[in-house]
DNA sequence: GATTGACTCTATAGTTGTTATAGAGTTTAT
DNA sequence: ATAAACTCTATAACAACTATAGAGTCAATC
């Protein structure tokens, strides 16, 4: 059995976030020492590296509770595993398309002003003033 | 002199985003009324317009109040902002990068779950379980 | 003149996923 | 006994809003 420190070295999350994926039930509640300090087996390592492995997918907190609720009762279709994972990317590539525009426009905004210009003739100044582009 | 509720039609910034702004300094205070209303003429407008570009392009609020700055000091290099934007530019880029490759992961783990099977044998729920990748 | 409805005011809390802090208690080593 | 390193809870901060409560203002109608 580890303390909460070792298992922040061991997994990479900070001990901070353990304590708050505990609060928001993301990972069981750890047992405790007499002393009152929460103590970790390997079970409890591999659940937080679940976690973390859904985090770095950018999962909310919400979606991974789902998922583990989902994996909770095996007798259940994988269906809403897929639904989740197919709004989830269709949410990530629409992000990337929007940065992707914006990425246009700043580069567009940037060659509008070569440097050693005064502000006052300063073209990226100037066009942040004109009405934007259609908000897309 | 428009009130705040029109403001907000004209520029399409909510009535609390204004009152935000305001508190934030991105616009100026706004004169009031012997009701102690707000009141904007053309020139605050504008100003709105201004932030409300900036934020289209994703610009955090202090780096919108450095612009506001710069563009008040006509007589500055405008160095600082083509600076600015091109920090601005690459962090959008970098952010890209970040979300295309989350993309790829995201498209493979959806790849190991064909629907109709049960949880139990989730490609998805079992490749979550496994060491995640390298976090980029 | 009183009332209604639409608007505005301030101040405060909620959102998301952490991170940081304060103030206290616990363990381990010296 | 004491210090260092750790842990505990509870609370605030971050960003950029959004939402709410409770009160005040204004124009129009009865």
């Amino acid at each position: 059995m580890i303390k909460i420190g070792e298992l922040s070295k061991v997994t990479g999350c900070s001990v901070q976030t353990i304590r708050h994926y505990e609060k928001e039930q993301l990972i069981a509640s750890a047992e405790r020492s007499e002393g009152n300090f929460r103590l970790y087996d390997e079970v409890a390592v591999e659940q937080l590296l679940f976690v973390k492995h859904c985090r770095s997918l950018d999962l909310s907190l919400p979606e991974i509770r789902q998922l583990l609720g989902l994996s909770r009762s095996p007798g259940a279709q994988c269906d809403d595993v897929n639904r989740m994972m197919d709004r989830h990317i269709e949410q990530v590539e629409a992000r990337i398309q929007e940065l992707t525009k914006l990425n246009e426009q700043l580069r567009m905004l940037r060659r509008s002003c070569s440097n050693r210009r005064t502000v006052e003739q300063c073209g990226i100044l100037r066009n942040l003033s004109a009405t934007p582009v259609s908000s897309g």
